[in-house]
DNA sequence: AAGACCAATAGTCACTACGACTATAAAGAG
DNA sequence: CTCTTTATAGTCGTAGTGACTATTGGTCTT
């Protein structure tokens, strides 16, 4: 694989083309892992255990391994911090890539950042390593270690933005849902509140958006009328879009 | 900077976060810079002169310097390739970053894409160096160096998708222009065409998409009754967006 | 057991945005 | 002058949606 490197003290190659002329950088992965719980969006974060940032939480990650792709580095570190066993099926969204020379004050690394949605969580979670890693609530997840705050915000915003004209909100649902959770998905993430009626003509009216569990069942989440079940349907796009209420524009 | 490195055998790091075992790779930046000249959707490419993909086009681009962010390098092989000497005001937007290990049959090279969109673009480009550069319609860009048909690619659906909801269009268009121009960007990323008055309702009904110029300004591009000019305006997104037809979706 | 409560579901009404048009205005070409 | 070409103005019908009210079918309380 990668045998042996030179190191050019000058990275510069003149026409851009020679690339065994290179300066090398460490490759990593940061996951914004995402769920929703208690009606709270959270988000998986790990207690940095060394310096820098000892102390602090970070997002999960790791070194992108030679063999690997920066996608199979994800999801490997997903199934490694979440301890579920088939992480195949889970969303992950390559976000964007953060390079910034000084992010890590230690050496030069360049991480490749995903958002992964997870549908219920499981509570004891974490890879069975020394290190803490815990849900916490997206408002409160402080300040984070390096420049994960901005990663995180990004998948935040993504997130939201995706929700608008995908199907994506039916990955924070499990396999059966009603519609009275995937509405509290939309309005977890984006932080408001939508008018029922309207949500449930919306998505009943896009085809493949939803579809009906057949057999009768109904779920008992306590007091009410029993909600009908729905599986994710085939579509993954939202034509038109569900637009959330006035993110800025026209009064 | 990145001073000295230890070459892990094995790259992996037990709980992720040993950031002084890591394997390098190199980090390279790729640029799909498009503009519309002829009324049709060209990229900038430039002829390989090594192996491997020696005489095929690819992607301009090169490696991230150790002082830099991919968006720098990226930027500032933009100004090198295109010979413009202010790029600062140029739309460039980061696509995401490739990885797969054996994308470059020599070595372990991860790359960031760009997407850049350039007005009116000049004639002679070209860094001045060895390699020919050109200008080439985007359908007939034939089979790339590496992934670079799938990075072209993907930087055209995301700058198909951007026109719908963002005021991005402008960045094709010289600093005033007509909204017959600005029309025919839309028509030729998207490939269709679109209604005159429908898209001009559009457009004017959007505030701060577009500003007229204030001084009766008209532009003359040949027959026709004199077009009224106007520059862009202070916005950024559009809501609601200006969906293409049916992409897909209900019939 | 009767009534209070609660959430799901059904349906109404008005307004906005948009697709598909037709009509008019202002230039150059012949 | 007339024809062509392009910009601009306006009309009409309809899908989609925001803001509602009403009904249904359960659990919880007393």
């Amino acid at each position: 694989m990668s045998a042996s490197v030179d190191h050019a003290s000058n990275g510069n190659s003149p026409d851009g083309y020679d690339k065994y002329a290179y300066e090398p950088f460490a490759v990593t992965v940061d996951l914004a892992v995402l769920t929703i719980r208690n009606g709270a969006l959270q988000v998986l974060l790990v207690e940095r255990g060394q310096e820098p940032y000892a102390g602090h939480w970070a997002l999960p990650g790791g070194f992108v391994l030679p063999h690997e792709s920066a996608e199979t580095a994800a999801r490997r570190e997903l199934a490694e911090e979440t301890g579920l066993e088939d992480v195949s099926e889970l969303h992950l969204e390559q976000l964007r890539t953060y390079s910034e020379p000084d992010r890590d004050p230690r050496m030069r690394v360049v991480t490749v950042a995903f958002a992964a949605l997870l549908p219920h969580p499981p509570e004891p979670h974490g890879g069975g390593d020394a290190k803490q890693a815990r849900w916490l609530p997206y408002d409160t997840a402080g300040p984070l270690a390096f420049d994960h705050d901005r990663i995180l915000a990004d998948a935040h915003e993504r997130v939201g933005a995706k929700l608008e004209y995908s199907c994506l909100a039916t990955s924070f649902c499990p396999p059966e849902f009603t519609l009275g959770e995937l509405q509290q998905v939309y309005e977890t993430v984006w932080g408001t509140a939508l008018d029922r009626p309207n949500f449930r003509r919306k998505v009943l009216g896009t085809p493949g958006f939803v579809e009906p569990v057949p057999g009768a069942a109904r779920l008992t989440g306590g007091r009410g009328k029993p909600a009908a079940l729905y599986r994710a349907g085939e579509a993954t796009t939202l034509h038109p879009p569900l637009l959330r209420p006035t993110p800025e524009g026209r009064p």
